[in-house]
DNA sequence: TAATCTGAACTAGACGTTTAGTTTAGTTAA
DNA sequence: TTAACTAAACTAAACGTCTAGTTCAGATTA
């Protein structure tokens, strides 16, 4: 079932901070009406395209609706925004946990390179705290069970460093994309996401 | 020369994209008691509590002319709170990589964690990107300083991969506190710290 | 005198809230 | 079966509050 259908209301668990909301035939409508509005503005002009009175505008839901639905604008795009990262992503299978990590890696490298919203969502997380739930839920989620995959195959294979537990071993190989997004000091190039990926699988001291 | 205490104009060069601005007796005053409130403001209330308002009442300064020396408040907000980190981070002489390496890491992720003006700064250089310049000479040169000494005696002792170069070994040991701290998705403790670097220095592989 | 700064008003735009009234889905009862 | 009812959900529009950044006449100072 994927997260993008799914309509319930959350009452408590693990996403417990994942806001509760209306779940009748009406609310679903209004729910994928305005994920539908957002995502076409986000395409369109980023972040600061969707603003809520946009969204309202473009999808006919109000903006008193939405606010039932979400905690905020921040939520509202990542929700929207979420899935599109898990699409454009296929999990690869090239036989060695070398190959396996540096497609994994070029691919999300080029995914931040060209979809500037990633950034825009996860700074908008830092003053709006209430959309980190949504951010982690809809969009590192899924990238984190791609690891997670990856790395079992590695460890199957005795290539991986047992040692390393696989959060670790995920922000080790996405930690230093996420960093050149933000601050823009290097760029996302598939070269230097290969360099990455060599000196996290290979490590920084000599052998 | 630190870079808190220089007041020349900047015309062309390495720093081209920092704005020129005046530099007569009167300005440098206006830079100083500018950057001092933004500190005291940055300090009580974070980025939010910075609004370049407050800066001008508490400075003395117009905001007419704040916007003469700097593009944009993230520009203020990044000079002003840059020198701060250099003075909370000595530079580590362990006598070894894994020791340098992991006090330098568990300082930088202390400092973090325990100063959200840093993740406030760096999300607002995604919307204003007029500030990044500043946030990376002011903040991220001196980090980059710091690691390139570390790595120099390191390659020095052979303890480094020589493979690997400086700017990405950096990004490696940042980039994951980075990535934690703008999403939340993991604390930032000293054991997270450790195991972050433990495996950026190991590698994920096996040996 | 000529560059620089002040002060204050002004523009433009966003978020999130509130209010008053309408629509809908579903349930009860005749 | 069908009519009436109810409670939840939705709409529309205005409102309050906040902020970044601009403009300009006039004072200050190097």
């Amino acid at each position: 079932m994927s997260p993008r259908t799914e309509h319930t209301a959350n009452r408590g668990g693990a996403d417990s901070e994942i806001q509760a909301h209306p779940t009748g035939p009406r609310s679903r409508r209004v729910h994928d009406a305005t994920l539908r509005a957002t995502r076409e503005l986000l395409a369109e002009g980023g972040l600061a395209a969707a603003t809520v009175d946009a969204i309202a505008a473009r999808s006919g839901v109000s903006k008193a609706t939405i606010y039932k639905h979400w905690p905020s604008r921040t939520a509202v795009a990542a929700e929207a925004f979420g899935g599109m990262m898990g699409d454009a992503l296929p999990l690869p299978d090239t036989g060695s946990a070398v190959g396996d990590f540096t497609a994994q890696v070029r691919q999300v490298s080029a995914f931040y390179a060209t979809q500037p919203v990633f950034a825009q969502l996860l700074a908008s997380c830092v003053t709006d705290p209430s959309g980190s739930p949504y951010f982690r839920k809809f969009f590192l989620a899924g990238r984190r069970e791609a690891i997670a995959t990856l790395w079992q195959r590695a460890i199957d294979r005795g290539e991986a460093n047992p040692d390393v537990d696989v959060e670790t071993a995920t922000d080790l190989v996405f930690g230093p994309l996420i960093f050149r997004l933000m601050s823009g000091h290097r760029p996302l190039t598939p070269e230097e996401a290969d360099k990455v990926t060599a000196a996290a699988l290979g490590g920084l001291l000599r052998k």
